[in-house]
DNA sequence: ACGCTAGACCATGCCCGCAG
DNA sequence: CTGCGGGCATGGTCTAGCGT
């Protein structure tokens, strides 16, 4: 560690650090790093300058820049790489700093640097905001998750194979952002203009029209971000990635899922919280229920059936709790994965019985029935269940008729009579629309009811027919 | 097509009773 | 007291239905 009192520092490292941004002609940023380096040692400020360098040409892991780096290292007679610096040092750096950790921010915080740069460029601006923001991270924790952003980097390559390769780097990058800074990406934003609006010097007023220059950026960003669905997929797996790898397929899968729901609000949490893997909720079907209930009955223990099916106990429990409901239902097609608990699934078991009995039937008489007769069919049949699921007294079908024929009547009448006609049509419309629909529907319902009721009686009649048939048959042989 | 809502139900965590 | 089995409350997820 050398000390700042070292009188070839300051200029050395000046002209060093002048050199570094040379190319991006941000000679301003030295004057707000000089505000730093008064006390401070000199591998903090080298090592700042080195961040510096890295956000602002974007990749440091190039051999080429690695090389620089090492050759400035050594005409600065410093030992210290850009990872070696310590911690300490580098949070006071950085809370003295505020400017030049805004000019990295908002420098790293462009799409043009951003994406030209590498995972471990964000990696280190990381670090800086961690210990800006309070969040000091361990050396190991640090290289731990530098590591792991490395990894995520080819995370990147394997998105690009899948998507627009620009717009998914952009978007992980994005998303590393995010978890860099707690802010977001402003991905729109040229480094030229980052440039132009942050790089010069910041005095007085000057930084307060900058600060709020960020803010609109920031807010530029929150309305960008409603519209990318793909954003809050790659950053939420990208975050479960820091915390726990996950499968490639597996991803892509939560992917697919994801991209279903609309877009929530971008996480802000520190970066050192990792999250755990996104549970998928299985559904266990009646099939299952029902071996589930059959083998606690044969004295299988709860905790037992729970291994066996890997579920949680509770759920076991769940399912034995309603073991009468779930016995008592049943599915009409063997082999059909009948969702439990669906709340359909009463209402149309029985119907799926009598469709099972009608396709059966068809069968038997050697009839392929169309998809879209068997669907018209479930209708039908649906309809006839939904009357009965009212729990109200039928109506006798000829009350109905007799009262729709008395509707029609009363509609005759009034339009012959009465003397503002439209009105009253309109107001019958109205009523004819709402309230007497039900009772026709209800008809032609029952009508067709009668009429597969009398082909089921056929059915049944001929087959026993020719039951009875073959057995005089087999008597006569 | 999309968003909202209600209902179903699995997962989680906590609590209680019981046996050793 | 501790560990285990089971129940209960709550949250999260999924799906169907409905309105716009």
């Amino acid at each position: 560690m050398h000390d700042v009192c070292n009188p070839s520092f300051s200029e050395v490292s000046r002209n060093i650090i002048l050199e570094l941004i040379a190319e991006r002609k941000a000679e301003c940023s030295w004057r707000h790093f000089r505000r730093a380096k008064a006390s401070t040692t000199c591998e903090t400020v080298f090592a700042v300058a080195s961040v510096l360098r890295i956000v602002m040409l974007g990749n440091v892991m190039a051999d080429e820049e690695s090389a620089q780096l090492s050759s400035a290292v050594a005409r600065v007679g410093l030992r210290a790489a850009f990872l070696d610096f310590s911690i300490g040092d580098l949070e006071w750096a950085v809370s003295e700093a505020d400017l030049f950790v805004r000019l990295v921010k908002a420098l790293a915080t462009d799409s043009d640097c951003i994406g030209n740069g590498s995972i471990a460029t964000l990696t280190l601006v990381r670090y800086l905001m961690a210990a800006h923001d309070g969040f000091p991270l361990a050396r190991n924790e640090f290289r731990e998750r530098k590591r792991r952003l490395e990894a995520a980097n080819g995370l990147v390559n394997d998105l690009c194979q899948v998507a627009d390769e620009r717009r998914a780097k952009l978007d992980v990058i994005g998303a590393l952002s995010c978890e860099c800074f707690g802010a977001p990406l402003l991905e729109h934003f040229s480094l030229s203009e980052s440039l132009c609006k942050l790089g010069t010097p910041c005095q007085g007023g000057e930084l307060k029209q900058r600060t709020l220059c960020l803010q609109a950026l920031a807010a530029r960003w929150e309305r960008v971000k409603k519209k990318e669905v793909e954003h809050s997929v790659i950053w939420k797996n990208l975050r479960k990635f820091d915390g726990v790898p996950i499968e490639y397929d597996r991803m892509t899968q939560l992917m697919e899922s994801q991209k279903r729901k609309a877009f929530q609000v971008c996480e802000t949490s520190p970066p050192s919280v990792e999250m755990a893997p996104k549970k998928v909720r299985k559904v266990i079907t009646i099939q299952v229920k029902k071996e589930i209930i059959q083998k606690n009955e044969a004295g299988c223990r709860v905790i037992d059936l729970a291994q066996e099916y890997g579920v949680r106990h509770s759920t076991i429990s769940t399912i034995l709790a309603q073991k009468e409901k779930i016995m008592a239902s049943s599915s009409a097609f063997k082999g059909v994965a009948c969702v439990s608990g669906n709340r359909r699934a009463s209402i149309n078991e029985e119907m799926e019985k009598l469709l099972a009995i009608w396709i059966n039937d068809r069968h038997l008489k050697g009839d392929i029935t169309p998809t879209g007769i068997i669907m018209e069919k479930a209708r039908d049949l649906s309809s006839a269940d939904e009357e009965e699921e009212e729990g109200r007294q039928p109506i006798p079908t000829t009350v109905i008729k007799k009262f729709l024929k008395n509707w029609e009547e009363l509609q005759e009448f009034v339009n012959k009579n009465h003397p503002e006609q439209a009105e009253v049509n309109r107001a019958g419309d109205i009523y004819s629309e709402t309230a007497m629909r039900h009772f026709r529907q209800l008809l032609k319902k029952r009508q067709r009811q009668t009429t597969l009721d009398n082909f089921f009686q056929v059915s049944a009649f001929s087959k026993q027919q020719k039951i009875e048939s073959s057995g005089s048959v087999d008597q006569l042989e």
